[in-house]
DNA sequence: GTGAAAGCGCTAACAA
DNA sequence: TTGTTAGCGCTTTCAC
């Protein structure tokens, strides 16, 4: 069944199947008496157009794509990486497109899955990971004129990249300031080596941890190596003020915590430190050592994604070229 | 640009669209001086076929589609879900196919998602959870002739319906016998009220735990309600038998887990126990209570089920019509 | 207000 | 081996 088409829609009807196309469309120019046959037809039979004809007709696929970074197979691991799209899906579907996802994986043959389905134009639109624009795919986008939006701040330098990310100054600001609160004094910040020259959200984080810690008066200390954590119980802390027990320390990432977490056995003592990182998990209030969350509106930052998305496809004028989400801290 | 079509470059190889047509899908009646011609202005002009198009001559759409049930808010927000999603996404692009994902919304207007992509053809194949498959989506899928495959055991009483599950009473028996190995004699298996009853894969893991129990020759303990484990270290212990202090507890799923390790803490006699489940998670080795797991491999169901679709899409013969996947003991 | 016809980009008979 | 022609199912001028 179900090969039922436009045309013998009409004829059942009657009319033209142009007379029908324009049921369809909701145009206009139409008598209201005609209308109403060929709606009655239609939901009789079940009609509905074929979208790949329609597509085809309209040069558009009403579909929305979005590309994983495959490389970075954490990235795909991460549960929390899901949530944003999910909530791509919800606007995308509230906006009666389809949702196309894929990594980009390099194909055996010929091209990168990213690269064809751009240049094949099997979406109308397309989000991405910030890891994925590199030059290449910037030129590619902006050759077939593909619609974009980025998750996480634009690294690439190019003016005008469309994107949307949690604000991590501000997420720093309120997790230390949470500690503040909670009557912890010094508070160390766990950057972990070359993280924060390599990642810009890490040296946002700890922006926003400078600049609370700033404002309370309360001395900066930044954390390299999980080894030096070591000695800052010695009898010779390296601090020259002298015996200052850190009270809080704050991770930048779930790896760092991790990584303070195993390190945590082998130093009993770290186990008196507040520890506190970004971005909760469903297990976290089971963890041996209880952890301080800022929560993370993951969604979210899916939804403005879609939401840029869809205004930079219909070329709504004065759409914003980048959306920072703040964050707050868990209950 | 991008707007070369199959005319533009015919007319350039000074052929007709048709011998171009036969370059692209490999026919073999054509001379080797012409493919190569063709082949030269092609890839010189970055020529890619319009998908939009081929399918429409094709009447494919060389798309896959998974829907995920949007009603089962856990399901989603389970990040273990994604884990088959992965599995399923490399396969279909391995199959040089796109991977449409959708969830179940009912949609403002007219139709459901899950109905819209069967009717309009958006996919040449959809892959959804048992969950989702009703008596009126098993119609729809039947009726436009659309294959698919499900994930989870089939619950609907139809012959026929393919299905990719974990084997549940596998993952039961390793997990029994694994606590066994440990030492453990007392092992209970909390199945959580009516649970067990609603859904199959409970009643599976509780027919492994039965199996092995019984092979060992060692008393089955069922717990229907978190409360009775109270009353286990009182005085007077439920059980006939007296004072046998339970070792182990099994839960059936992650809910039963957390419903346990929350009940733990009104009463620290349960940390004595060793607890077990199904379905490890990342940050299990930091649990304030160490937890044993069965290394579920949802990855590989997400294959299985995908490849099972291609099979069924090609028509070929002899497509099992379920498949069940051995789980092991994590490390 | 409605119909006829051309065309979206591609494939697939059928001829030559 | 290649070109011609007719669709695939829909939209959209342009007449009437």
């Amino acid at each position: 069944m179900s090969k039922i088409t436009i045309q013998e829609i009409a004829d059942l009807a009657g009319v033209n199947k142009a007379t029908v196309s324009r049921v369809i469309n909701g145009n206009r120019n139409i008598s209201e008496k005609t209308r109403q046959k060929v709606e009655a037809i239609m939901k009789q039979h079940n009609y509905v157009p074929n979208s790949i004809a329609r597509g085809l007709a309209f040069n558009k696929t009403f579909t929305v794509g979005f590309c994983s970074d495959y490389t970075d197979k954490r990235a795909f691991a991460n549960p929390f990486f899901y949530k944003v799209l999910q909530g791509i899906e919800e606007i995308v579907y509230n906006h009666d497109h389809m949702f196309l996802m894929m990594s980009d994986h390099d194909n055996k043959k010929s091209q990168s899955t990213f690269e064809r389905v751009v240049v094949e134009r099997r979406v109308d639109g397309l989000i991405i990971p910030n890891t994925l624009l590199n030059e290449r795919n910037y030129d590619l986008l902006v050759k077939h004129d593909m619609p974009y939006v980025v998750t996480g701040e634009n690294m690439l330098p190019r003016d005008g990249v469309p994107w949307v990310d949690i604000d991590n100054v501000q997420a720093g600001q309120i997790l230390t300031e949470h500690l503040i609160d909670l009557g912890c004094r010094e508070i160390m910040i766990y950057a972990g080596g070359a993280a924060a020259e390599r990642d810009k959200f890490i040296a946002d984080r700890m922006k926003g941890y400078r600049k609370t810690m700033g404002n309370h008066r309360l001395d900066i200390r930044i954390i390299e190596q999980a080894e030096v954590l070591k000695s800052l119980y010695g009898s010779k802390p390296l601090e020259p003020a002298g015996e200052r027990r850190p009270e809080a320390l704050i991770c930048c990432t779930h790896e760092q915590l991790f990584e303070i977490l195993d390190f945590e056995k082998g130093n009993p003592l770290l186990s008196e430190i507040a520890l506190a990182t970004f971005d909760d998990f469903p297990m976290s209030k089971y963890m041996r050592h209880p952890v301080h969350f800022v929560e993370i509106d993951l969604e979210m930052m899916g939804k403005e994604a879609a939401r840029m998305l869809f205004s930079l496809m219909n070329k709504e004028p004065g759409v914003p070229k980048s959306v920072s989400i703040a964050t707050r801290i868990g209950s």
